[in-house]
DNA sequence: AGTCTGTTTCAAAGCGCTTTGGCTTGGCTT
DNA sequence: AAGCCAAGCCAAAGCGCTTTGAAACAGACT
């Protein structure tokens, strides 16, 4: 059913039924009211290509999927699909993807942009050599970032978490226990977001006073075996003197990891090793669920994944015109594996002592 | 650039042109040459709206992305699209996703199929009440199912894995090993790979002549909490002499539950409680990774992934026109987690002490 | 020279929708 | 009674591609 059959049916130009359907005014609520009802009992859809064709919009909104036998997508991507999921939904959007591995990344922007498949993009994980703004900006395609590039760092659409700031707020408190050792596990050094971090616990360094050897920080893919294996080297192959007393960490997978290594050695949080870890809020796997509840930042990428795809729909039907940098506060949530640095926890044990003498 | 004013570019009828790109042999190799050349030089690409309309193709498979405030998309979803990806690549098609809500799934579909807007659909997660297959064969859409209903169980495309022969042989694994009193941690009994699992372990149980009572059956969203949830029940709240010796568990997720649960009370793998998961083969939480290496059945999701969209493109260009169902076999691969059962354990300490005298 | 065959090209007709511009109609003003 | 306006409808022209059917041309064969 098409509709030149709908109307030959009803007796009606094919313009009013398009404009009845597409709620224009210029057709009375009378015939409205009848094709309408019409087209939902012999199931009449436009054909979502010609409508495309026709109009210039594609209704949908595009990403290009890193593919390749050594990527894996990771499950930040699907929680984040998730949330733009949730919002795609209210605004009848679809979502499409389009595989393509590192080398052809280009090819595939290009390809999209000029084929017309989309009407926008997002990108995500974006590397501090990013060089798809320029790109996508020079095809003429409307984006929004999740994540911020060092350069251009402004003139762009984005939704980021304030990385900085909230590992500055970690590192901070871990500064005020006492802690002088500091560890970073940290996500690939590549990607802005890490580098943001980075800066973040280093600028808490400096304004304690510490020197920068006071931090060891280790770059790695965010994984249970990274996490394991960079935990393993820091307490087991150092010199126990020289041991940190805390280690942030960029990711619960990550952390997954290092607490399997700490378990291991039979060193205890937080009475040995304090822990803070970015918490990006899985469903699946929650700081709760650890042996001792984890201290987390946290920011859900679920929420920024709906934001995201509730300002692209702006941006692409001009709603919004300044691109504007979102930049999402990060909340610091303590539970169980931050505590004093154990020297001060001794110190502390030793008084009680005193006083019960 | 479109196809009107590249053929005005080269003085050639937009017929040649388009026939030239697309390799039809009715163009000369000297004029092919030229349009190819033009094409790449002026950034030539085919309106791909257009291009779906005249063809009636659509060059992308479909999924209908169930969403809602409390719907997880689970991270098997997004391994299986990697894997899709993985292959979508080398067909040159997309992926679209459409979310819907799951009382509007039927709406998503209808809508999806009389749009046109994808050439086929993948179904995944499937139900014991499964409606989809009836619904999307009617609508006269290609579609492919990963994982089988329980009616109709003939007659359509599918992919799945042989859910009941892997946990029977783990079953029959930890029967063996002399366990009399098994748990299984099932996912949501709703979809039928968590049936068809326990058909297996109960099969299992009857060919070595065990009554129904000798496992103890719960079924739950595949999450760490559940798992952890379910393992205190049975482990912490059960009469000791009643305890499972043996849990089987459907997913590495529940495992991080369980195998937390039995850390915190002071159970150990395999000597109080042997363990065999199921591994679906994530990249970011692997077997390995575990205090104890984990006993697996293993199956990559990701791998499936790929072969579907292999056989869903094959299925909608008509090169498989036949339905079949392809059923992958199941590794058991055991690791560190199986053992034999405590009362065994002791015996055979017993008589290695008795020799030593 | 005339016919035939095969190659290469083209004009034009869709694909199914949206949208422009115009046409009727009836009611209202002048 | 003539003129005007808004409301409601329509025919037709796109959107940019593919594909059909026909034409033009060259070379080969009578």
């Amino acid at each position: 059913m098409n509709l030149k059959q709908l109307s030959q049916l009803l007796e009606l130009s094919q313009t009013t039924i398009s404009r009845a359907l597409n709620g224009y005014p210029e057709v009375s609520e009378q015939t409205r009211l009848k094709v309408v009802e019409a087209a939902r009992k012999h199931g009449y859809n436009p054909n979502s290509n010609a409508r495309k064709l026709a109009t210039g919009r594609a209704g949908s909104i595009g990403y290009v999927l890193p593919v390749g036998k050594n990527v894996d997508l990771d499950p930040h991507f699907v929680e984040f699909l998730s949330g733009l999921g949730e919002h795609a939904l209210s605004r009848e959007v679809d979502l499409s993807l389009t595989p393509a591995p590192f080398e052809r990344e280009t090819e595939a922007y290009r390809r999209i942009a000029t084929s017309r498949s989309v009407d926008g993009v997002y990108l995500s994980s974006m590397r501090n050599d990013e060089q798809r703004i320029a790109l996508v900006r020079g095809l003429g395609l409307p984006f929004l970032a999740h994540g911020r590039a060092l350069a251009p760092s402004e003139g762009y659409a984005c939704v980021d978490i304030d990385n900085e700031g909230a590992f500055y707020a970690a590192a901070q408190l871990l500064l005020q226990l006492g802690h002088r050792r500091l560890a970073y596990i940290n996500g690939d050094i590549d990607f802005t977001f890490a580098v943001h971090r980075l800066n973040g616990v280093r600028r808490a360094l400096k304004d304690h006073g510490l020197p920068p050897e006071s931090l060891q920080h280790h770059s790695a893919a965010m994984n249970e075996d990274n996490g394991y294996r960079l935990a393993m080297t820091l307490f087991r192959d150092t010199d126990p003197a020289a041991r940190p007393t805390a280690v942030l960490s960029a990711s619960m997978f990550s952390t997954l990891g290092i607490v399997r290594a700490l378990n291991q050695l039979g060193l205890r949080m937080p009475d040995d090793v304090s822990i803070i870890t970015h918490d990006d809020v899985f469903p699946f796997l929650k700081p709760e669920s650890f042996s001792v509840p984890l201290t987390t930042t946290r920011s859900s990428i679920r929420a920024a994944g709906a934001r995201i795809c509730e300002r692209l729909v702006d941006i692409i039907t001009g709603v919004e015109t300044e691109p504007v940098q979102e930049i999402w506060p990060v909340e610091l949530i303590v539970r169980g594996t931050t505590g004093p640095v154990p020297a001060e926890r001794k110190r502390m044990r030793g008084r009680a002592a005193e006083a019960a003498e």
